[in-house]
DNA sequence: GCAATTTTTTAGTGCTTGATAAATATCCCA
DNA sequence: TGGGATATTTATCAAGCACTAAAAAATTGC
């Protein structure tokens, strides 16, 4: 059994996967998973269309081979929660950052994973994106209930809608001070919450 | 000239307008613009495509029509910002009402508005839709602002970001309760806006 | 050089899309 | 009774969709 591409028989492949995949994660993350079709792939890429199926076999799968690839390219929710730090300003360097991100590139705005699937007329392709989004909020909400157990559903809870709400704003056109107000803003709210249910035994371990 | 249906020559219609226009609001409301068909629309009608395009023109204007028509049933903000009561008060009932108004149909879940054009592949139906969330979007602005003018826009900023938020989440399932929880912890926000930035002369009239 | 393997090119498949031309049916009014 | 107006039915239309069968081309190992 080889793997890789050392040193197998046959026609060798004319253009690069992986360039590929960064092309196609373009086109989706500028027009969304409809929005993209077969033709438009294949033209970009200057292949033809056996040619994509004998790599990807079908544009749902090609698309989630994307998806896995930008997952494991988002920096998680660990890098902005530091211990003794409180968990509001990580939430609120946390949603600045995504705001920066949905908002700063002139085409592809949003966020790849909430938006291509929206209203997504293949089934595979939207349960795929919208498991990689719950993971994230999974993620979140695991980290925080170190901390704070009785808060980190409301909290992650209230970060996934402001996502939501930020990477539809900024497909929108709204402009990166605008939707970094508005992370900010919402992020008032997660101090709030600390402050009012202070948790019983304040004998924890990590953040406040 | 003559207008309504009172005395006008010709072959009568053999269905309501009202109603399919009733019909294909739910429609476009559970699948969005591009996931309900022509073919959908005058099966669902049980009239032939001729007849829906002497009656309503194009699938867009047909949408279009819809989206009036639900304008002129939807709740404003007036209704919510009550004088002498406080700003963050009438945000927090206006959300919650939207994210019980989301998730309580069985199938049309989310705001019809934000939902049926997102992804979009028609420009008239999406700007259209677009319009209308703006138009009530300055329309909370502009009483906003009438008591407090520094803080008009980003609280209409959070409150739209948020609107997607609950709505996006209620297409994904999320129950009553959990997005009327992150309604009411998103007001929170507000609450910490109006206190922090108090306004420099309080003579003002109306909202805390 | 030959066989095996893989990808390429070429030319389609069947299906769905929004929208329409032409002929027919049904109404009002004179 | 007939003309004008409007809506109906029937039968499409061209374009786009994801996808593929078949054969030719390019590589490897022998």
């Amino acid at each position: 059994m080889r793997d890789k591409e050392s040193g197998r028989s046959g026609r060798p492949r004319s253009f690069d996967v992986d360039a590929a995949l960064e092309l196609g994660q373009r086109l989706f993350h500028e027009r969304g998973y409809d929005g993209v079709s077969l033709a438009d792939l294949t033209h970009a890429l200057g292949i033809a269309a056996p040619s994509f199926y004998a790599a990807f076999d079908s544009k749902a799968a090609f698309f989630q081979k994307i998806l896995g690839r930008h997952a494991s390219a988002t920096p998680p929710f660990d890098e902005f929660l530091i211990e003794g730090h409180p968990i509001a300003t990580a939430i609120e360097q946390f949603l600045v950052a995504r705001a920066v991100t949905y908002s700063e590139q002139a085409l592809a705005k949003g966020c790849l994973v909430l938006e291509a699937t929206h209203n997504c007329s293949d089934p595979s392709a939207l349960s795929a994106a919208e498991q990689i989004a719950e993971d994230g909020r999974l993620h979140m909400r695991d980290l925080l209930a170190k901390s704070r157990p009785d808060l980190s559903e409301p909290i992650s809870d209230l970060v996934a809608s402001m996502m939501h709400g930020l990477s539809a704003l900024a497909r929108q056109g709204w402009s990166t001070d605008r939707l970094v107000a508005a992370a900010r803003n919402s992020a008032l709210s997660v101090r709030a919450m600390v402050e009012n249910a202070k948790p019983g035994a304040p004998g924890g371990s990590a953040a406040t």
